[in-house]
Order: C-alpha cells, then structure tokens, then sequence
DNA sequence: CCTATTAAGTCAATTCGCTTGACTTAATTA
DNA sequence: TAATTAAGTCAAGCGAATTGACTTAATAGG
C-alpha cells in the first residue's frame, strides 16, 4: 500500500517486552530503595510474588542482584533481602572538553572504577580519537585486572561534550567545530567494539545526579550545568528529555532580553568562560582550577564581582526554569571549584518569586549537586547504564 | 519490611500490558496514516501479521475500526484497508472561563458533535458548576439522540481552565481564586458519572492540535497560546508535559528581566488581558470579539502598538522555547480573532537567531495553529481520547 | 493464454511469561 | 503449645504473540 511515503507507526511489543520491563522495574526498585524482599517487591511492582521469584531467580543467576541474609522481623517466615550487585555491569564515560578529555569506568550502582585523562588537541580530532581510544584501553585493562569476566558486563560507552549539536558550522575555536565534524561515534564504536551513546555535557551531569547524587529517585528535575558554558540537563517524567534534534536545554544560547540582535547570549554573562574572560585568564592555562578556588575562598574582589553579576543573571534562569518546567527541584552543578559554586548558590538568593514557592514544598527550591570535574564523565558513564537497566518506554518497544 | 516509609518502584506489566499497548499502537497507526492494510500494519509494528489479524479483529467487534474495500494494486492479493471508525468513541470537554464556560462533545477523531455554551458567575463556582451541568446533560442528550449505543462510548469528561493551579490563594479576581479552591473536579465526577481530568487551557490547546491540528504527528511541539492569559502546551516525546505540579509551560508569570522583583511578567505585555487594558475595554463587555476582529482587519493604530509590543515579547518568547526545548516546531494559538492573530504573527517575523535555524528543517519554526474560540474545549475534550486511545507508558503498567 | 511470481491473509500448533490457588516453612503472640 | 501471620514455593493454567505451512488472488512475462 504505502510505498511512497512511509507509515508512522510506534512499535507493538510482546511478551519479551513484558519481560525486559518487569526485569528493568525490579532493577529501579532494589536502587531506588537499598534492598528489599520478594514480598516487598511483589506488593511494590503490583506483580505477583511468584513472577516476582522467577525474575529475581534470572537477576541472580546473571549477577545482577545477590540474596543478604534473611531477616526476622515480627510474625510470619523471616524474609530474605535482596540488593544491587555493583560489579553486575559497567560501563565507560567519555568526557570531551575544549583542551582535555576524561575517561571513566562506573559499576552498576554508578561508582568509579578507574579513570583516566589526558590532554587534547583542540582541532585535531583524528589525533585526538588515538588518544581516547588509548585511554579507553588503559581503564578496560585496569578493569579486567580487577574483576574477572568485566569484559562481558561492559554495557557501553558514553560520550559526553559540549553542545549544541548539528549546527551550521562555527568560527568559534572554543566551540570545537572540528570535533562538531567529524564523525566520533562511528570511530569510537569501531575502535572499541562497544555500543556509543551521545550527550551535551550538562545532560551528562544530569543523568550522573540521577543515578548517585541528589536526582535520585526524582522524576521531575532540571539540572544548571555551569561549565565553560552553561546548559540544563532537563529531567522529565524521570527520563532524560533530548528535543527534537538533541538540543534541549541548551540555555547558553539564549538571549537575555527581547531587545532584539544586539541583546546579550546567557553565556556570555553566566559561565567559566565569561569568568575567564573578567578575569583575564587564559582558560587553557594548568592550574586554573586551584587558583579559581583560592581566589574563591579569599573572597577576592573580582571574583565576588563577577559573581554578583552572573548570580542576578542565574537567578532569573532559575526562575525562568521553574517557570516553564515546574520541577521539583533545581540543581546547581558546576565544573568550578565547590567554594566558588558555594558563592554563586549564596549570592542567588534570595530566589525570585514563582510558581515553585508553594506551600507544601518537599524538596528545596534551588540545591548544589556535584561539583567534582569528573561528574560529567560519571553522567557520560551513567548513560549507557540506564539505557540498559532503567524501565523507559521505549525499552518495551520491539525495535529501536 | 519496609512499613514506614512507602517502597518506591515502578509498576510491572503482564500480558494485558502487551495487548493494551498493541491496541493502541494500531489505533494510532490509523489515526496518523488514514487506512492501512493488515499487512501494512503489521510492517509498521514490527508485529506479525497473525497479531494484527486478531487485534483488528478485536478493534472490529469492538466497532473502533472498519474495513474499506477491497483494493488491488501491483501483483499479490487486493489488500483491504481498515480505518478508525469516528463514532467508536466519545468524549465531553469542557472550558471554565472567566465569565462564560463551554462544552463540546467530540468523536474518536476529534470532530466536534455537539456543543453548548453559556456564561458563569465568576466568584460563585456552586451555581456555576449546576450550571455546567446542565449544558453537559444538554449534549449528552443531543449525542445520545444521534448516535444509539453512544453513552457507553463516552469515555471521559476533560476539564480545561486557567492555570496555574495549586498556588496561594490569590486577590485577582480574573484568576478565578474562588473556583481554583472549590473542589470541581469531585463535583463534576460525582454529577455526571464520567472520568473528569484537568488540563489548562494552553495545555488544552495542545492536545487539540495534536490530534486535529498542526502538531498532528509530530513528536515535539510547544504550543503558545495566547487568550486571556498566556501559557505554553508543551507536547515532548509524542506526549503533553504537566511537570512536577501540572503546571509546567505557565510562562505567563515568567519575568521579562533579570533585573529583580519589579520587572514585568510576561502575561502584562503580551495577552489580550494586556490589550483590553490597552484599550481601556472591559474584558466582560459583549461583542468584544466581533469588535477586536473588526479593528484588526482595520489595521487600527491603537491595535498595531499593542501588537508592535506584544510581538517584540513574543518573538523573544518563541526564542526562549526553541532554545530550551529544541522542538520540532513552534505553533501560536489564540483565543483571538484570526485577524489579529495574524497580525502578530507577521509582527513575529523575522524570528530572532537560536538553535532552530538549522539547515535541514522539515517544519516551520513557528507557525499559526487555530483561533477557533471553541479549541480549548475541543482540546479538553481530546484528552480522555487520548488517555483511553493513545500509546503511552503508563497504559501498559498495571496500575494508575 | 498459461504459468511463475508476488503479496495478503488464515490456520493450527507452539512458546513463553505471568497468574492462580493450594501448600510449606518459620517466625511471633497469646 | 496452639493460633496467627507472613514469606516464599509448586504445579497447573492462561493468554497473547509467534511460527511455519497453507490458501487466495492478483499481475508480469513468455
């Protein structure tokens, strides 16, 4: 019939979907909530006990979840707990940054294993590829060294580099247009032989404060990423929300004012790189970081300047996040040292009214996540990993 | 074990799960694709050819869909196509505005039936709710008369109003604080026997377009509606987004500027609140819409500031959303006449710069869905339909 | 004109994962 | 010590999709 156009048509499912699913919630359960027995996972999945026993039967045989000892606890048989085994499942996390580039092994329960980084050529991809690929190999030998049998566990590899994505081409050397170009994930898979997953830095973070920090067990959270530049990592119904190209939540990007053409872009104002450039440092400079912090922890002046300017602007961020997303909590994260990210949390409040300051709020407005550098390549890492164990609706779906 | 804090887990799915989703894959798939063959349902699915067989067979007895004739083409056996049949389903909506309330009784694909309006006491929702009722058992009767077996069809009453919801009690009285406490929905449930659900009016708008208008198909779409009030219907992963509270996408209390708590919300510059006040009209006043209509076409210059204004706002606001949720495309709604409509899309253009502009777009990034006054009733209307039709997650759970 | 080919759709048996309901085990309470 | 409560198992059953062979009915090509 239609053989000009195509049909659009979601996929049916069928009782490996069924299958995958209940497998994936039981997963979410026992990370969601420590350990639990059979009995509590059939009352909590709304499954029965005994396909709740199968499906743990299956989870344990394939090293996914191990039995604790059996508790007693009131009336009735004493009930055996049930928990997460961290070295079921692993998976590598690439970060790709202006001028170096991070490599990370996590376990199922999201913590590192090994790590790795290097220095990276900012417009050489190809030479720059050679250098991840020998990192990626560095950290898999140290895992295998490690746990035996880690290979066949490795669910993929998660790159995580700066957005957006799939633009006209740039002339901004800092927005890495060579690396934009070429084509990373064919070469990354083929190079590795694992499964390749792509985000922006600020979803990474995103999925690395839902798996181990204050997004856990959240459905509804936006993430402020403030790196070089700065994004959201949008949190919706609990999954990872993309848009339709993969370019959600890149507020860098937006205006500051209806004003028209002239108006100021959020990054420009709000982000490493604007602190940089206050400061007249050279942001491929070795040490940055420390002298970020100390300047921080002084209190230096023109620190507390920028600060004061790029917090007026966050505030209103937060405000417009709320505004639009109504989540339940915002995250503060940052690639700064954590005394600077402390003073911009502080000097953004007060936050502006809106619709978040209702009465019966249970988690707070605005929170600081992570601010260690590595928690974009945990959230790369991270990535694969919910793609693989996390119930999501596509992973009902019989195809792609 | 644990009986204090309550486990948190998703629901699992059985066989049921399978079959509810299948379903209502197929029925999407003709919704979206017109008629289609068993066999070509079954490529579109990725289900076999004898799954579809009985699902259709099924959806038959059930009398949702019917077979057309036969039809040969190319070599092979003529395949018949089956399509959804529009009296297979109802469903009432029904809009709560400021003074008046509407009701609409829409079929399985969205094509209205009846319809009947009247006005509302602002302040006094107990009449207004008997009120309300009224009109509703008036289309019931009037749908029952034109279609036997109609009343078992219905499945669902929506409710669209003014958002957001949930908030301190406010002294505006064109937010209709005395309705946002009184308890509608237990009311409307308990009087008519039907599944009442809520949506806000932009919310609303959304749905419509997804299922009549011109986010039909398409997976990520932000609907900017603009009638008293101004809000956005966020339509994310083929599905409307209600954020953590239900009122994600209330950008009418999003403040113009980071410039602290004097700065304007968007709502005082850009929605026919701001027009009336503009043009000193009292927003009760009868003729209202003939007369705003008539001085659009007309070109008035008192209309054309307004416009000037509200778009430099709007087209800002359509960056915002195009950078923060990188959608597909954009669509501008309205309560207001298509004339005037019109006039602000045109004061729109030329849209500012963001992430939209790409090279290889498919869609528009903004264009104009429908001024039909009578859209966010059909919209309310459309959102049991999709409840009970569409595919989604949580119909394949096994429990709310 | 006749045969090969192509494609839609059916039939009947099979498979697989969840459900059902009875049963076993093992603790606490009275 | 007996009754009660709750975890967990056993074995049969069920239901929806799958499988592979088969039927039907058209066109293409010699």
């Amino acid at each position: 019939m239609h053989d000009i156009s195509p049909i659009r048509a979601k996929s049916g499912t069928n009782q490996e979907g069924t299958s995958a699913h209940n497998r994936r919630v039981m997963i979410e359960a026992l990370r969601l909530n420590g350990a639990l027995s059979r009995a509590d996972l059939a009352r909590a999945t709304q499954l029965t006990k005994q396909a709740v026993s199968n499906i743990i039967e299956d989870l344990e045989r394939d090293g996914l979840v191990v039995a604790l000892d059996a508790v007693r606890k009131g009336r009735g048989q004493p009930f055996t707990p049930y928990r997460l085994v961290p070295e079921g499942a692993f998976a590598i996390g690439l970060q790709i940054d202006r001028h170096l580039t991070r490599v990370v092994v996590v376990d199922l329960v999201g913590k590192v294993i090994a790590r790795a980084e290097a220095g990276l050529p900012l417009d050489e991809p190809s030479a720059g590829v050679k250098i991840i690929l020998g990192l990626v190999d560095r950290v898999r030998r140290e895992l295998a060294s490690l746990f035996a049998q880690s290979e066949r566990r490795l669910v993929g590899l998660g790159v995580a580099m700066p957005g957006p994505f799939g633009l006209k081409e740039s002339d901004d050397k800092w927005m890495m247009p060579a690396w934009q170009q070429f084509p990373l994930l064919e070469t990354l898979a083929a190079g590795t032989g694992l499964n390749v997953g792509l985000q922006n830095d600020a979803a990474a973070c995103a999925t690395a404060e839902r798996i181990v920090g204050a997004a856990h067990g959240v459905d509804h959270a936006i993430c402020l990423y403030i790196g070089y530049g700065i994004a959201a990592g949008l949190i919706l119904n609990g999954e990872l929300y993309n848009g339709g190209n993969g370019n959600a939540g890149e507020i860098g990007r937006a205006l500051l004012s209806p004003a028209g053409p002239g108006s100021t872009p959020l990054e420009h104002r709000a982000s490493l790189a604007s602190l940089y450039q206050h400061l007249g440092l050279d942001p491929a400079e070795r040490g940055l970081y420390e002298t970020l912090g100390a300047l921080a922890l002084q209190g230096d002046p023109r620190i507390m300047g920028w600060v004061e300017r790029a917090a007026s602007d966050l505030r209103w961020s937060v405000h417009l996040i709320e505004t639009i997303f109504d989540p339940q909590t915002v995250i503060l994260t940052s690639t700064a040292p954590e005394a600077l990210a402390r003073l911009l949390l502080q000097a953004m409040h007060p936050l502006l009214p809106s619709i978040a300051d209702r009465p019966a709020r249970r988690l707070p407005r605005l929170q600081l996540g992570t601010t260690d550098p590595w928690a974009i390549a945990v959230g790369a890492a991270a990535e694969p990993i919910s793609r693989a164990f996390d119930p999501r609706f596509s992973a009902i779906l019989k195809a792609g």
